[in-house]
RNA sequence: GGCCCCAUCGUCUAGUGGUUAGGACAUCGGCCUCUCACGCCGGUAACACGAGUUCGAAUCUCGUUGGGGUCACCA
């Protein structure tokens, strides 16, 4: 029996994500790439990328290119692989045929596979009668052609001699021992009607070529694992080692696809997530750090290990993901000021407004930190900043830029008109000297001053938006709020 | 159904024989307050069940129940 390599201390790790182009990448599917990547950085390891796509049927460029895209935008960079080649090359499992069939007719010679002629009709009849006489009953291949011993050249599969007896064992560095009877094997597929290689060879085929050390992949592979290390001992490789991660469920525990939730990682850049903010959900999915919830990507990297990863399945929470998210764009030390406002801007012009200017968005920042939850939140927030008049909030004017309110809009600009300094501080001082002048609460001119500056109810400080708009915007806001407040028709 | 795996608040989790079972999200109160948000304080809320082992089990063993995965000429 073939030996499991340990998690590979001492020798850099080599390990894998290797997705089949049939779509967009799902978050399960970056989650897993994230592992990897963070074992290989952490470890001075090699990340490499390979692309499945065997099936040509389901496999596209597109798909191909989406995928890329995602762990680009995650910042997963990868080694080896599509775009940057490597020396174990190539990653396209469609560039590597001849490798498979090599491969699959050395089985043969060794009679460790053989050919078999059976059609797909004959097997279905075959699945048909056994489901007719009992209706529980699994079929497994009979072992029609196990023991032919010609091999006439007529259009055949090529199928792996299974054992019938004894079991098959693997160690995962996540769930430990796994054992499998070998009665539960049957003579598995591992060439196609057509030639092509079905997964499990070409996985095993490549882990190997690649000089992969640690397979690490979803928990729904655990399965074929046991078929993998057949075929790894009928190959007479050395064994990778194993890491089976625990699947995320659907808030429903039901497996995760898009009726439940936004599944791909690009409706979250979309969104405006940063790619640190969802590598941090991903990652507390399964591994945890005692009670730390925030990672930079440095600490990730610093922390990971595989001791520290769940078994147990867990669901989808969108909530927390958003939270996480939330986290990434309040710190500073998490996304600095010029990032942020960088990523930002792609949503504004988005929101029709282009080219803002520098200075302000950098001075409206720290008010927006701690609101916008994502990307196009921070957009929303900070619309009124830049578009001139900015949109009034029908029902905000009905409450607040009533008549009363007229004299004061009015008289608080023709005092800020005369206002020397224009910070903060001094806009406050200059308000309050009006209102005890007046004897009047704060209360009784806020809203109507903000719903003038921002056309909205809800806003930052008063002073702090007046400091950002500057001295002109915030006049004319100011004026064209009594004038709305008078009744007077037509704002500009 | 066979085989494999899992089991702590609603959710993600800490916990590795002795804890008032901790944190985070969500939720519910309150404080702060020019609105919103942030922040702060506090509440509700979990060891699936049953047998063992032990002076003592969330932690170890077995069983039950529940959940998930997988049984393709998909990956």
């Amino acid at each position: 029996m073939a030996t499991t390599s340990s998690t590979g201390a001492g020798a850099p790790p080599r390990v894998r994500f290797a997705p089949s182009p049939s779509g967009y990448l799902h978050i399960g599917g970056a989650r897993t790439a994230l592992f990897n990547w963070l074992w290989a950085r952490s470890q001075g390891g090699t990340f490499v990328l390979r692309i499945e796509d065997t099936d040509e049927e389901r496999s596209s460029l597109d798909s191909v290119r989406a995928i890329l895209d995602s762990l680009r935008w995650l910042g997963l960079d990868w080694d080896e692989g599509p775009e940057v080649g490597g020396e174990f090359g190539p990653y396209f499992q469609s560039e590597r045929k001849e490798r498979y069939r090599e491969a699959a007719e050395s089985l043969i010679a060794a009679g460790k596979a053989y050919r078999c002629y059976c059609t797909k009709e004959e097997l279905d009849a075959q699945r048909e009668a056994l489901k007719a006489k009992n209706p529980k009953a699994q079929f497994v291949y009979p072992g029609t052609c196990r023991d032919r011993t010609d091999q006439p050249d007529l259009e055949h599969v090529v199928r792996f001699k299974a054992p019938t007896a004894g079991a098959t064992t693997f160690h995962d560095l996540v769930f430990g021992a796994i054992t499998t009877p070998n009665e539960q094997q049957q003579d598995f597929v591992i060439v196609r009607r057509n030639g092509l290689p079905l997964y499990n060879l070409a996985a095993v085929v490549d882990d190997h070529d690649m000089r992969i050390t640690l397979v690490a992949r979803g928990r729904d592979h655990i399965g074929n694992t046991p078929q993998q290390v057949l075929l790894y001992e009928a190959f007479g490789w050395e064994l990778p080692a194993f890491a089976h991660l625990p699947m995320m469920l659907s808030p429903q525990g039901e497996k995760l696809s898009k009726r439940h939730a936004a599944v791909s990682v690009s409706e979250y850049r979309d969104r405006g997530y940063t790619p640190e903010g969802v590598l941090n959900y991903l990652v507390r999915f399964g591994w945890s750090y005692g009670d730390q919830e925030i990672f930079s990507r440095q600490e990730l990297i610093e922390k990971f290990s595989w001791d520290r990863v769940n078994k147990s399945d867990g669901k989808f929470d969108a909530a927390k993901f958003a939270d996480v998210a939330f986290e990434h764009l309040k710190r500073p030390e998490l996304t600095d000021d010029e990032r942020y406002l960088d990523e930002v801007v792609p949503f504004l012009a988005q929101a029709g407004i282009e080219d803002p200017p520098r200075d302000r968005l950098r001075q409206a920042l720290p008010l927006i930190r701690e609101r916008a939850r994502d990307l196009a939140d921070a957009a929303h927030h900070l619309d009124f900043y830049f578009r001139e008049p900015p949109r009034m909030d029908e029902k905000a004017v009905k409450k607040f830029l009533v008549p009363d309110a007229a004299p004061h809009l009015e008289a608080l600009a023709d005092a800020y008109a005369a206002l020397g300094e224009w910070d903060a501080n001094s806009l406050q001082g200059c308000l309050e000297g009006y209102l005890q002048q007046k004897e009047l609460p704060m209360k009784a001119v806020a809203q109507p001053v903000r719903v003038a500056l921002s056309g909205r109810t809800a806003s930052p400080g008063l002073f702090e938006v007046m400091a950002v708009l500057g001295r002109d915007l915030t006049l004319t806001r100011l004026r064209r709020g009594a004038a709305l407040a008078r009744g007077a028709g037509s704002a500009a």
